[in-house]
DNA sequence: TGAAAATATACTGTATACAGTTTCCAGATG
DNA sequence: CATCTGGAAACTGTATACAGTATATTTTCA
């Protein structure tokens, strides 16, 4: 194998070639994707390439390009046997959120002045089954009427690259949301955020589903992480005592030193 | 082809494998990547999964895995007939920005109370070369300095997730930074600027740091719509005119529509 | 001479085959 | 009965081959 070599992209002629179609492996992306999105994968899960080529009837390749992908945005890691959820610490939950406290609010902003009938409406019944979830106290739909109203005023963002990545890093808490809305205590605290946040909304009030969204996800941070300490025997850590080790459980870890693999503990399970 | 059978991961035995060993791909990303940000595919320049293959001592699969790794993050968008560089529309601009605005403030107010001396230094460092640079009217040199004083604070961020969503966003945009440093009126910009942070980081001062960084954004992007309106003959668009259609050129397409590609103006070249 | 049609070329996407490595399992051994 | 050891199985990573399609080139015909 030598090394590189220093040309290898000469400059040619230039006629401006078309966008490639869609291939298999975006399909089988998509799906995946999806079917992660609603059901994440259970922590002794795995998924298998050739497993997942046969259910879609192709051959490996494109379901490796898929699971490669999955694995690039971080919703699985790569091991020799497979691919399964990644783990994430509790500073990893916590570097999430941060980057969630910083672009959830001005994204919200941005939608409320546009809010049109057939959002409202979309917003309202969210809210509407977000209550009746909590009163029946069933956590699964909590979980999904949470989604719908996100849906809602998330696929409205103008700034797709914004929205894009906002969604990315919901997804992955997505799983430890699940965790969380089993208590009672946190199904109130989202019911409460999404009514403010609705009531801003269908106000157009930008300024106001600014603050409401800043008040809803610190609630829901410090719930997260009241719940999990109760769960657990462990203290929250305090807000910086972070130590440099790099904790890169799941992917993105782009320039970053790669194989530093969780010596941080489990949070799932 | 078959449609998607319902279950394609069984559960299994659960003994924790290995995460998996660096591999052909990802030292090929790695380098192809730091290439890109260096210095960017020209317009008419393509890149070939053989010919990257060839220059790595490869088969074509993992020249082609780093180059739909590169595509998936934006950096390439694929073509019938190679890779090649997405053209950003002034929307697509003007949303990275909007993503950096909400991001870059707060990460460098979370890295001043940490500022050591080597930090200092390098940063320092940074600062006089952009000076430097400044008075020659170097502007190659000048986004040289550039990038190192980012990445001298933006590598000290503890926040692994927000860091590398930020050196994306910035990647994504270097073509185009290049392009606006050629105005003297920038490079100006940019090194008032960078004083601005150096003192506030040097001082261990977050607050002053965020609003330094804050302004800094905002000057810059006045400084790029500028600038580009100068140079091309169109009226910069006010704020919020922005139409629905989506404009989604480059990837980060995530759930949207997919092949909706640049009915865009272009701003490269 | 110029435009349209036919052919060749240059790519990507997909399939299949092979190699290497880690886990699993069974049988041997104390 | 517990533990070590060897080999089989189960994966991923890589290479090669083939197919399909868009672009480039040549040829044909007015």
């Amino acid at each position: 194998m030598k090394k590189a070599a220093p040309t290898m992209a000469a400059a040619r002629a230039a006629p401006k070639p078309l966008a490639r179609a869609e291939t298999l492996g975006d399909r089988i992306y998509d799906e995946l994707r999806k079917r992660l999105q609603h059901t994440p994968l259970q922590p002794e899960e795995r998924l298998v390439d050739v497993e997942v080529a046969a259910a879609y009837g192709t051959s490996r390749m494109p379901a490796r390009d898929a699971l490669l992908r999955l694995v690039n945005e971080g919703y699985l890691v790569g091991t020799t046997r497979g691919f399964v959820a990644p783990t994430l610490s509790l500073d990893d939950v916590r570097d999430i959120f941060e980057v969630r406290r910083l672009l959830e609010p001005a994204a919200i902003a941005s939608v409320a002045p546009n809010v049109d009938a057939a959002a409202k409406q979309e917003l309202t019944l969210a809210l509407k089954r977000a209550r009746q979830a909590a009163a029946n106290n069933d956590d699964e739909e909590m979980a999904l009427a949470n989604m719908a109203f996100r849906q809602a005023w998330l696929s409205r963002v103008k700034n797709q690259r914004l929205a894009n990545t906002i969604g990315r890093f919901v997804d992955h808490v997505q799983t430890v949301r699940l965790l969380t809305l089993v208590n009672k205590k946190t199904r109130q605290v989202v019911v409460d955020g999404l009514s403010k946040l609705h009531a801003a909304l269908v106000k157009r009030d930008a300024a106001l589903a600014f603050k409401a969204m800043e008040r809803f996800m610190a609630d829901a941070q410090a719930a997260y992480f009241s719940t999990h300490e109760t769960v657990h025997g462990e203290a929250t850590p305090a807000a910086s005592s972070a130590p440099a080790t790099a904790t890169a459980t799941a992917a993105t870890k782009a320039t970053t030193a790669r194989k530093s693999h969780s010596a941080s503990r489990d949070l799932i399970a």
